[in-house]
DNA sequence: CAGGTCGTGAAAATCCTGTGAACAGCAGGC
DNA sequence: GCCTGCTGTTCACAGGATTTTCACGACCTG
């Protein structure tokens, strides 16, 4: 998909070869995002996805965890934005920009 | 591989043609490692190479021998950093620093 | 504009690593 | 046998990195 490469088994994500440094949450994240391209995942999914289990009502990981994967891969592809946010439901990853 | 030869069959490991004083386990970890460059190796991985089966939960025996390989390395080459940590996962060996 | 939702820096809590040191086992030499 | 030096194993603590939580301001929607 383009210039960014993810690969689960390998604990790494690649852009234009070169392997970001995300921590083991931001990874898991992208790849839970990631691995539904274009669908729209509420919270509770991406939440269950990566930490297991139901949220807190006022959870706001994901929110944090989604801001943090963007200003590492906004630094690494500064001209796209892969995760758009959907308000009062979740977000969603888009491979193109 | 630049300055550092690794020859398991000879149970050797040199830096600039003068041999590592390396013992057995630091030199199976060395191989371990180097037998995937790039590549992040998880302490199961490792473990399971140089001691076979699983280690306890709170098994530190990677660590410490990455932390004398570490040291004999680096004594040997202090320009290069061979060995990268990837917390929470394990270990990566790099050729070139 | 009001009310709910999001983005994000920063503090607090937790988890993970680096490493010195203590200890046991082993091999060789005397 | 006894001592010595080396290796491997385990523990403990300090420091570092990550995760969690909080708070405040911006933003969006009706």
């Amino acid at each position: 998909m383009g210039r960014l490469e993810i690969r689960p088994e390998e604990h790494a994500a690649l852009v234009d070869g070169r392997p970001l440094s995300l921590t083991v949450r931001e990874l898991q994240l992208l790849v839970s995002l990631a691995a539904h391209p274009q669908r729209i995942m509420t919270r509770e999914e991406l939440f269950a996805a990566v930490w297991g289990g139901e949220p807190r009502d006022d959870d706001r990981s994901v929110d944090v965890y989604v801001s943090r994967l963007r200003a590492k891969l906004g630094e690494a592809l500064p001209e796209r934005r892969l995760i758009h946010t959907h308000n009062g439901i979740g977000y969603r990853f888009s491979p193109d920009g």
